[in-house]
DNA sequence: AGACCCCGATGAAACTGCTTGTTGTCGAAG
DNA sequence: CTTCGACAACAAGCAGTTTCATCGGGGTCT
């Protein structure tokens, strides 16, 4: 199995690097956020353990990045502070699980496991990604680059039915019987409005465009 | 080590208490909520092991009861389903730690260890924050930049609502589900109502807007 | 009586869908 | 190869509708 571990205090790392490569993992150690977070996006690792504490980028901060960008691999938060707050905001900001030093290695070692063996993407349905654009139905929050999008009641349902079916091409149709629940042609051109106004808001302000129209067919969402 | 484990499916119950068993712990189980609330108000347990799913009474509840009884005593919770929100609800309800099922023996032995090493009552949590907000459970204060602010017990119920969601849009119907315990639209906007006066005491007065109205969805609380 | 809470009315603001005019794309004819 | 026409998609403004905030009256419980 291969883990990265991002901790900047060595006495902490190197421990917990050995114990994890005397059970016969592949263990890669960097020490601030900012190369955990080049490291992180480039190899291809099955657990990443994370101090919530870093110089250079704080840990909860990669994370969101990580998580923003679309990356799902489990993650580990280490977090020197106990307090529920603490826990929750890993969570919120991605953590599969988290673990409050000072802590034995066993107990490590059995959540690195746990992760790792948990089927992915199990966690997901709160939020849905597309490239750099995150929306989260429980907060219903919109973001992309880290950049926060305010969208009216309707284009949020309609981006959220794209983005449920990524890749997949939605007939002007099939979204008038998705988003605005009428089966026949109200002879306006209602879905093209809102795609508009979506847009606007969506892929304007930003470099390369997601929504994509396919002439003919109808819209689809890709990354 | 004196262990509590409130679990009504026995298969899981007698596993769990075995392996406890053989490490020198003594386990006592007991099969439904009521009883396990009953155990654990009276016995002196340093950890408690507790589903969330129990006939009588429910895990969360039981819990929740437990901790607003002053009891501190270390809770590991068992949770069938992985969501993050589920784990928020249980860390909200006062639980130290959370497993989900299905897990493996060492994973649970390695966390009812931690916690009962874990120094106790760092964590109790009676204070809900939001930005410079603080709302005290037991003292039933709230202050907002070190200035007292008192409030009916309706409104005391619908702001503790909606900080201990922080974050998470509540639609009037949860609100009303969780604040005014009824099921069913009054037809009325009472939640509006409400609302609007909690504004005027928590909000006005100051310079930033913690209650934020999310359009066609319902509200969120957020610093 | 007092405190608290629910209700209905009212006005304001936000949202949506339509209309209209513009731009873009494709294919066939010149 | 270019031009033109038809059709598809887009954008902006406007007006009807819905949703929300606020206020005061009246009911209810202590």
């Amino acid at each position: 199995m291969k883990l990265l571990v991002v901790e900047d205090d060595t006495t902490t790392s190197t421990y917990i690097a050995r114990g994890l490569r005397e059970e016969g993992h592949a263990v890669d150690v960097v020490a601030d956020g900012r190369d955990g977070l080049v490291q992180a996006t480039t190899g291809q690792y099955d657990v990443l353990i994370l101090d919530r504490m870093l110089p250079e980028l704080d840990g909860l901060t990669l994370l969101k990045t990580l998580r923003g960008a679309g990356n799902a691999t489990p993650v580990l938060l280490l977090t020197a502070m106990g307090a529920v707050d603490d826990r929750i905001d890993g969570l919120n900001a991605g953590a599969d699980d988290y673990l409050v030093k000072p802590f034995a290695f066993g107990e490590l070692s059995a959540r690195v496991n746990a992760l790792a063996r948990r089927p992915q993407a199990l966690e997901q349905e709160t939020t849905l990604r597309a490239g750099d654009l995150t929306m989260d139905l429980i907060t219903r929050r919109v973001t992309r680059a880290g950049q926060e999008i305010d969208l009216l009641p309707r284009e949020f349902a309609l981006l959220e039915h794209l983005l449920r079916r990524k890749g997949r091409v939605q007939t002007r149709t099939m979204l008038l019987e998705a988003v605005w629940d009428i089966s026949f042609d109200p002879m306006t051109n209602v879905v093209e409005t809102h795609i508009s106004r979506l847009r606007a808001k969506v892929d304007r302000p930003f470099d390369t465009e997601l929504i994509q129209t396919v002439r003919g067919a109808g819209y689809r969402i890709d990354a």
